[in-house]
Order: C-alpha cells, then sequence, then structure tokens
DNA sequence: TGTACATCAGTGAACGCGCGTTCACTGATGTAC
DNA sequence: TGTACATCAGTGAACGCGCGTTCACTGATGTAC
C-alpha cells in the first residue's frame, strides 16, 4: 500500500529525517512521562526547533497521537508476530505462550505506549479508522494460533453454549468474519482467553496485582491454565501430574 | 472505624455539607468530562466560589482525586456487595454471573469512575494507602463466592499445576493470604477469573471489541464460560446440550 | 548553464486559554470567662 | 446573658507556568525555460 519513498530531491530526504526525528523525540516523552504529558512544545523544545516548525511535520497534535498510536500497535504487532514465527508451526501451545510472553514483553519494556492503547482513551481525542489495521495485528497473530490449532482438531469445541442460544449465532458471525471454521462455543473460549491476557497484563502494569510476589509465575501459570482451557497442548517437560 | 459525624456546631454541618457538595460537583465532572479534565477551579467556578476556597476543605488536588477513588471503590464494591446479597448463599454459580454482571454494570454506568481505577494511572499521582481498603472490596466479594463454593466441593481442583512447581508455592501463599484453604491451582483458576472479568469489561468500555455486534452476547457467554472453567454449576434451564 | 519564479522549511512573536497554589485580608461563627 | 478573643470559611488578586495554534515573515531549495 505505502510507496516506497525514492528520496528524489535533498528536501524530501530532509523531510523524511525530520519527522523521524520528530516521531522518535515524541516516542521518547510518551515513554518517560507518559501521554497525557506529551505536547508539541516539549518535543519541539527538545529538537531546537520553533515550536511552530512542527505544523510543518503534523497538523495538529491529534496527528502526532495517531502517530505515536499507530506506532505502538505495529511495536507489538512484530515483536507477537516475530515470537510466534520463532516457534514450530506445529506446536500451537507454545507458540500460543510464546506470543502471551511476547504480548506481556512488549507491555513491560513500553509501559506508556501500552498504557495509550489499552488504557483510558485520551480525553477529546477519537482514534482515526487508519489506527484500526494497526491494531489488529496482535489479534491476527493470536486468532492465527487458534484456527491452526482448531484445525489441526487440538481446541475444545463442546457445542454448548452455556449462555443460550443466543450466543450461536454471534459466535458464528464472528466465526465466519475472523476465524473461519471454528465452532462459536471455541469463538467464546478464544474471546475469554484474549481479554484475560490483556486483563492480566493491564492489571499487573497498573498495579492491581496487590499481594501478589511474583507476577511472573502468575503470569507462566495463567497463560497455562487458560492453555488448557482452551484445548492447547501442555509444555513438554513440565510437571502435570499430582504435585 | 469513621466515627459517627455528631455535628455539634452549625458550622460543622455546613463543613460537612460543602465537602459533599464539592465531592458531588467533582464527581459530576469525572463523570462527563474524566478525570484529565477535573480542575480544582472548574469545580469552584460550578459551585460559585473563589477556587482558593476549596483549600480549606482539600489540601491539594491530588487529595481531592484520592476522595473519588475512594468513592469510585465503594460504589463499585457496595454494587457488588448488594448484588451478591441478592442471591441464593449457596447457588454459588448464580452468585458469580450476577456479580460479574453487577461490575459491567456499574463499569457502563459511570464509565469514566472505571476508567479512573481501571485505566491507566494518572500521570504524577500516586495511590496513598487508604485506598487499598475500598479497591479490595470487590476483590473480597469474588473471592468470597469462591471460597464458598471451594468449601462446598464446587471448584474445579485438578492439583496440576501446568506451569510448573514453582506456581504451588507461589498458589499456596497466595490461598493461605486471601483465599485459606484453596489448593493453588484453584487459586491460579481464580485469578484467572478475575482478570478475565476487568480485561473484557476494560476492552469493552476502552472500544476494543471491534467487530462484536452485540457485547451483552459476549459478556453473558464469557462469564457462562469462565464459571464453566472455574467449575461453578452452570444456569439452570440453559441450554447445555449440542445445539 | 543561467536566470526567474514558485515552493517550502523554519522563525519568533503573539493570542487566548486554563491550571494549581499562595497570601493577606474580611467577616462570620464559636468559646471561655 | 454579655463581652473579648480565637478560630475558621471564604475572597480576590497575584504568581508562575505551560499549552495548542496562527500568522506574517525570511531565506533556502527546487523547477521551468
Amino acid at each position: 500500500m505505502e510507496p516506497v519513498p525514492t528520496f528524489a530531491t535533498a528536501r524530501e530526504r530532509a523531510r523524511a529525517q525530520i519527522t523521524t526525528e520528530i516521531l522518535e523525540e515524541a516516542g521518547r516523552q510518551l515513554a518517560s512521562e507518559g501521554a497525557a504529558a506529551l505536547s508539541l512544545r516539549a518535543v519541539a523544545r527538545q529538537l531546537g526547533m520553533a515550536s511552530s516548525a512542527l505544523y510543518r511535520y503534523f497538523p495538529s497534535r491529534d496527528e502526532l497521537l495517531t502517530a505515536l498510536i499507530i506506532e505502538a500497535y505495529d511495536g507489538l504487532g512484530e515483536r507477537a508476530e516475530s515470537a510466534d514465527a520463532g516457534c514450530r508451526a506445529d506446536d500451537f501451545g507454545e507458540r500460543w505462550r510464546t506470543v502471551c510472553r511476547a504480548v506481556r514483553g512488549w507491555a513491560r519494556d513500553n509501559p506508556h505506549q501500552y498504557a495509550l492503547v489499552y488504557g483510558s482513551p485520551v480525553p477529546g481525542y477519537i482514534a482515526p479508522e487508519r489506527t484500526i489495521g494497526p491494531a489488529s495485528r496482535i489479534t491476527r497473530v493470536l486468532v492465527g494460533i487458534l484456527r491452526d490449532a482448531g484445525a489441526a482438531g487440538l481446541l475444545v469445541t463442546t457445542g454448548r453454549h452455556p449462555s443460550g442460544a443466543a450466543w450461536e449465532h454471534e459466535g458464528t458471525r464472528l466465526a465466519n468474519e475472523a476465524m473461519p471454521g471454528m465452532p462459536p462455543d471455541a469463538v467464546a473460549r478464544a474471546l475469554v482467553a484474549w481479554t484475560q491476557l490483556f486483563g492480566l497484563v493491564s492489571f499487573e502494569l497498573f498495579g492491581h496485582l496487590v499481594g501478589v510476589a511474583d507476577p511472573d509465575l502468575l503470569f507462566d501459570e495463567a497463560v497455562a491454565q487458560v492453555g488448557a482451557f482452551l484445548g492447547l497442548p501442555a509444555p513438554h517437560g513440565t510437571d502435570q501430574r499430582e504435585a
């Protein structure tokens, strides 16, 4: 989609470079102070430019925010994708656990970026449509693993809809949209797993795990429990029997 | 703990009333604009007072925020407690589902309050210790139901620790702290259920459920699925067989 | 290759805004005798 | 019950700050002939 930039002229080259520098500096301020503290003036100050100069590159603060949001989603998506790519394609349990760990790892490495996209909405800011694509990268990775596992017959599929028949329709519709071939109850479990992952990461980052001594242990156990809930194979060589 | 106020003098009565009015107005602004837009000056303006007058009641903006945070936790806790109290004490599945729905209902009725306490941390604000009590009300309700269900032999307890033996220690420690008698693997499932609940509510409120046509259906199905995961009895009279 | 013009990056001042907090002060309420 | 003093609520001006955005402008770079 994005045309490969050619940099015909020195001006274009300079423009691209300065755009990058602005984004980098904004990213630095986002990372250290959070989205609320990010200001055009501070970025310009740090870059040694007049604040008005930034308007040659971004028409408003919101556009800069959008760029950062897309960067964040892409960073997370890329990390998850490459984590997944590093696994044996047919070891679905390992792929799931690895990608979950990648999500948490990225969130812990980039807490303010994580808060920007998964925390409270920025007041007054409305995410434009073009954030949807990058936002769905991580979802696609997770869904892809479950789709593959389902195709290999490795997902729990009870055919039961504990909340009633209404779910059958909605679950089927969602399956057709995003996870073709998955039965509606497996779709529900996938959504549970998905929201659990981000719920746990958010609780850890936002300070709601009071009393939990070692979040690493909790995370690994939670991921393993959810993996079992989904029907994914358990890790090899791990204590699976009675303790 | 809190002493019952006596209002010996008119001054004390007036003080209590104005404190309430400030909190109410701050709550209104929080509800309509969100925490970031809440300012002492705006509250004072709306109340027809000088902004400096608020300092007779709250020593700083952060103290006002703390009061609002405590109110939010208490509002959620109370709603969950009374939802639980309205159920038959021995119908653990129904209690669980009812309280989960109460959490979501409160969050949807008070989205900015929810975001204040479960969204991104307010930049520069550090929650003081006295928020911990109110924050744990909702947790106590959820844990209480699972403890009761466990005591009645109605929780899944495999005795397995899919993430390895390390969890056995941490899970046992947590059980001793908050859920006496629960085996470590059930503790893990409880934590999964807890974080899933808030993860799903956050995703719904923060706009991450793109493509989900009917969040009500998803929520009910998710709660039911998680209930089954925990081992709680399914709802009566619901489609539990093959569709 | 050189010139005339158009395009564009960047400047610096200014606008208008709102914020949290402090301070000396006034006037009302409460208290002790 | 009445008076003298202490306590406290509330005022209004001010401090010092930072923000997003606009605008007329300068000077450098690019383009067409």
